[in-house]
DNA sequence: GGGCCGCTTGACCGACCGGTCGGCGCGCTC
DNA sequence: GAGCGCGCCGACCGGTCGGTCAAGCGGCCC
């Protein structure tokens, strides 16, 4: 059973990765299993072996992209120093998940609304960690008197979109390397929440 | 002739008023045109009758959300003061846009990647012009010394994504009024260029 | 070497959808 | 009131897709 098990973590692994690809280029409707089964090479029964349905397949990808953006969240959180530089990091590390996973982060955001009811829980749930642990992070340096804001929530909002919405227009041939966005992001949060400049 | 143009332009109007809150609501692809026809009471060749195709329809809601969002610039830079002050409205009529509209610009976000080349001249034009435009407006707050910007495309990107986002999380049962994000957004907006606190 | 087990396969099914067409009914004209 | 034309309707077509199943193949054990 175990070995079996296995077996089935490392194709699904695989099946994300093409999938991912593949629901980023033509959309979730627009993406068959036959073509999911084809970029991996083998047949479709392959697949639903692996996964019951195309939906657990999207589930998946969107779990992921959540999980990666939560654990940037936390990384920072984590690192000893004030609020300002932990916000900074997060604002670096959450750049560059969405850079690096910047196919899954466009199919989540994307296909999101289109999960059926039944089946986002977790994802509510990870959203609402996201959203409250940033407002956090936000808060405590509103309290520590490092920023300046008015409405936390929104704030979290306007930086988790201004980031996030990287997924729109980066391009790995383009003017920006990665760290160089992940900079200018980390610049840009902390001057919307009101940080002085140049502190750290 | 122009009578029944003006049947068609009125029609027009209601098939993309339906078809946005579907397209919403179910996405493009999971739509289907007698979907579009049953909201409107109508039949499918009543539709084929003024569109010819169900792409088209996206591509004109597409039209609609880009010619929106230059017009709240435009708007903002012909505005007699300040680039601060420019930018400020900018920032408040775009979000203001985004939030009356915020079937539409959810749909545009989410389908633009899909819709064929042949078919995205006339909309990559307009996204250009609304990129290049939010830039030449900071590039003159720089230039005049309001505004404090060491990049100023990724600037006018942070600003447009934060702003954009709002089609993501905003409810119109939820806390805040579009009044109020509209100047939290522009608050944020001054802060992220680098504008004087407090200035105008 | 033979028989058995499990995985892969290709074919298949029912449903759905974009788009079209021939006929029908309504209103306008004379 | 009769004839005509325009526009609407329901039915239909070809194609696609998610998901399933019985048969075949290869490898492993005895």
């Amino acid at each position: 059973m175990t070995i079996s098990d296995e077996i089935k973590t490392v194709r699904k692994e695989l099946i994300l990765e093409h999938a991912e690809r593949l629901f980023y280029e033509r959309g979730y409707r627009g993406t068959s299993m036959e073509a999911v089964a084809d970029a991996l090479s083998v047949t479709k029964p392959v697949l639903y072996a692996v996964y019951d349905r195309k939906l657990d397949i999207l589930i998946d990808i969107s779990l992921r992209v959540l999980n990666r953006s939560i654990d940037a969240l936390r990384q920072a959180r984590r690192i000893d120093g004030s609020r300002t530089h932990q916000l900074r990091e997060f604002a670096r590390r959450f750049t560059d998940a969405v850079i690096r996973h910047q196919a899954g982060s466009a199919v989540f955001f994307r296909e999101e609304a289109f999960i059926p009811p039944e089946a986002t829980l977790e994802i509510n749930h990870l959203k609402g960690c996201f959203d409250a642990e940033l407002a956090e992070l936000i808060e405590a340096g509103v309290a520590s008197g490092e920023f300046s804001v008015d409405d936390v929530r929104s704030a979290s909002l306007a930086i988790g979109g201004m980031i996030s919405w990287i997924y729109i227009w980066y391009r790995p041939d383009g003017r920006l390397s990665p760290e160089a966005i992940g900079d200018l992001m980390a610049t840009y949060t902390l001057r919307l929440v009101g940080a002085p400049a140049g502190s750290s």
